[in-house]
DNA sequence: GACAAGATGGCAGAGACTGTCAACATGGCG
DNA sequence: CGCCATGTTGACAGTCTCTGCCATCTTGTC
């Protein structure tokens, strides 16, 4: 069973799924004609018409895959069916911090190893794109609350607690710092690794926020 | 001595100020007739024609004022010195840490306490617009990293340590959080205080994390 | 094969943004 | 005061992203 199948079934399911998976594939060709015109000539020097053209469709169709130009850089087949569903399926952990941290890392790691030059060439393009990039940073936002939420739900949490909007926006700066460095790294290290690194380092730096917290509350100055 | 004043000595200096000063005000002309605009009819309903006419400009000056749309909304007076006069003028802690948060503290008072109207409609579109929002996040993240790498630097730490990029966009996260609270709060709640309580429950957060980062070296999954 | 649902392409148009250039204001200086 | 250098503005034309609309074609179903 393709990712694309998995994708469909979890979707509007009641339609016909090889129209659905038909759609994802063509948007799978569509990307990679762009990402490789943006590797040559840089995101701002192509046009969506160079792209419709180089994939043989009309700009009009484009914009129909795409809600914009940079979503045929953010986008991947993962998007497709909803996060949810990769949620419920991973295994229980008691802590609902400890089983976003697992979610999030398997999330990570099958893209990683779904396609690593795919996703080393989005990375480039949302990296150095300002416009990309402040997308792909909410969108990572985004995400992460999604998943907090849901779990916290699950645990009979409020969604809204300071707690668990700013853990869930602070893991997001774990993934997003291990990305850049792996970015950096020219998309050789491991990119699990470097993600249970930013956890740590998240965890130590906190750690020493403790004492800091604590003297906080007094004048506003 | 007026903000406008201030920005200018802080700025490219050498010019005359007068200019520096007029031109800073027409900005703040502009960007209050948009926001008014915005506030009556929503973001996207506005052209950057109507805002020109508004403002008693033409629409080729206001993208010499703003270099897009939504740099309108995003824009304060405070951008215009450079970040690290701010840095500079605080008083020592022994902890870059404890620092960059008196810092971002102080940062979010002043403004705070400069024009809380101004502010609120600010935030009110940032966080509706998802174009903007997305900008909004995104320069925060910049905001703090720049600060924290800066007094990084001036402790002898290197400003690409995990530890420090992590933590600074964290502490992103406690002031995105905080200002989304005060936001739906209408903008009654004492921002500096929400902050400290975010700045508190990342504390906690990371409490609960270490347990987890011992855990996770282990296999990808 | 016929029919319904969906996908596509082409066209016209709004709106954000840019380059260019000529007119204009400003501040400093003889 | 007049003049020059420098910086600011408005007008215009043009590019590019993105949308609404409609006619046409494809696909899956019966």
């Amino acid at each position: 069973m393709t990712l694309a199948d998995q994708a469909v079934e979890a979707g509007a399911g009641r339609q016909s799924m090889a129209r659905a998976r038909r759609r994802i594939r063509a948007k799978c060709h569509v990307q990679a004609e762009a990402l490789r015109l943006f590797a040559e000539r840089g995101y701002a020097q192509v046009t969506v018409d160079e792209i419709a053209r180089a994939a043989d469709i009309s700009s009009r169709t484009f914009f129909r895959y795409f809600p914009s130009k940079e979503d045929v850089v953010l986008w991947d087949e993962y998007d497709e069916p909803s996060l949810r569903e990769e949620v419920w399926g991973l295994p229980l952990a008691e802590d609902p911090l400890e089983r976003t941290i697992l979610i999030l890392r398997k999330i990570i790691y099958d893209e990683y190893l779904a396609d690593r030059d795919l996703l080393f060439a989005r990375i480039s393009i949302a990296l150095s794109t300002p416009s990309v990039r402040a997308r792909f940073v909410a969108q990572q936002i985004a995400d992460a609350e999604l998943m907090f939420s849901t779990i916290a739900g699950s645990w009979g949490m409020r969604a809204e607690d300071l707690d668990a909007r700013v853990m869930a926006a602070s893991l997001y700066a774990a993934v997003m710092v291990a990305v850049e460095r792996w970015h950096s790294g020219g998309g050789r290290d491991d990119l699990g690794r470097l993600f249970d690194g930013a956890v740590r380092a998240l965890a130590e730096g906190a750690w020493r926020l403790q004492p800091i917290g604590l003297r906080l509350p007094s004048s506003p100055g």
